[in-house]
DNA sequence: AAAGTGTAATTGACGATGTCAATTGACAAT
DNA sequence: ATTGTCAATTGACATCGTCAATTACACTTT
């Protein structure tokens, strides 16, 4: 035998590269993120990232897995610190516009894997469920309490997408430039909270859309 | 005195290796859109590309051009063959889905300027801009006539923001597998339309959140 | 008809990148 | 001291975007 690394040992590297890379990411873009940097930054030779992770995909995956982590060990506190389901469901979306805000390549690479990888990443997939399922606590209280017209299953993709959404019209610069971010944001969230239909006046134009409301 | 190329000529050149790049991209997938590959298949050289395009940013940019053009060409069909705006709109946001679900790499191309390209380009603002007018014509006739809430400059991002959320979580397989994209869909449109909050329970618990409304 | 001219298009070349194969090096067991 | 094993490095290659140099060609001029 020699000095095989533990797994302990392994998994600290390979944690430690993927924060260098997620320095580079953060500092310089993502077209900065060259496998050859990562490595010079680490310190280490050309193809040692090898050594830890399968190609440059598999090494974004990692970033991807971090990124989710974080955010669920956030969410984590944010029910500890908030009283009630709803204000802790606000908070949680708070939250995500925070941290996407803040770290934008981080988070536009959460959303990116199809561009380097054909299918979804099976890690990806389980951190993004464990995430769900500890955001699906309070809405489902929100849910029992009458507070929300939709179970969690029903509501978390929705009001997931229309964060993402906006995100995305933001940094893509297809909103027109007089639209302040924050202005439709509000309007977002007043929209999916209340909707943008007014509701009598549909009724009695379009009765076949309103069957059932 | 030479045979200098017409302004027209050089256009059409332009298009069809836009032509050519568009069908490598839905065919073959993103990263198989390479400058080389583009030449070969358009049956020039190497770096003939270049005398059309600045870069492969540029490229990408005249694709993306090429999509609002097309979606908007779309559009102009669609509030000729319905009646109402409300359809009209309605129709807008069907056909939106149906074009991102049928070409999703040209689709997310107009999300991922920024990848590639540090700027927004100015041809693709112009475009979108002239996509948006268009949907704000029956946006704001169904405004006018009091069916929708909020006038074209506080709904139509919203919209948008909500339909692209809906496409980005489906694609990158953020969604459970359970959930049918078309249920979400559904769940998200009577979101959209009405809400998700029990305006009556939540104004009795939560009377902070629910001022003005 | 022949030569000249300017532009379109091609070829040559370079640095950067992802990735694999071959090599080196260090440590542990014998 | 020798050997086996795995971490790490070095060497090498194909591909890509891109620029400079060169060639091909259509049209004008003589």
């Amino acid at each position: 035998m020699s000095r095989t690394l533990s797994e302990e040992q392994r998994a600290r590297k390979k944690a430690e590269l993927v924060a260098v890379a997620i320095e580079i990411l953060e500092t310089e873009g993502f077209n900065a993120l060259t496998l050859r940097r990562l490595a010079a930054k680490a310190g280490i030779s050309r193809t040692t990232p090898y050594l830890y992770f399968k190609d440059k995909a598999d090494l974004l995956v990692a970033v991807c897995v971090n990124t989710f982590r974080f955010l669920t060990e956030q969410c984590r506190t944010i029910i500890e610190d908030n009283p009630t389901p709803v204000q802790q469901v606000t908070a949680f979306g708070e939250n995500y516009l925070k941290f996407a805000l803040k770290n934008p390549v981080l988070y536009q690479l959460t959303f990116a894997p199809e561009t380097t990888r054909e299918e979804v990443a099976p890690e990806v997939m389980e951190v993004v469920e464990e995430y769900n399922t500890l955001l699906a606590v309070p809405m489902q209280q929100a849910y029992d309490a009458g507070h929300f017209l939709y179970p969690p299953d029903r509501l978390n993709a929705v009001l997931w997408a229309a964060l993402h959404g906006m995100l995305s019209l933001h940094w893509s610069g297809h909103l027109a430039e007089e639209d302040q971010f924050d202005q439709i944001l509000a309007d977002m969230r007043n929209i999916l909270a209340f909707g943008f239909i007014n509701r009598d006046k549909v009724r009695e134009d379009y009765p076949d859309l309103m069957s059932g409301n």
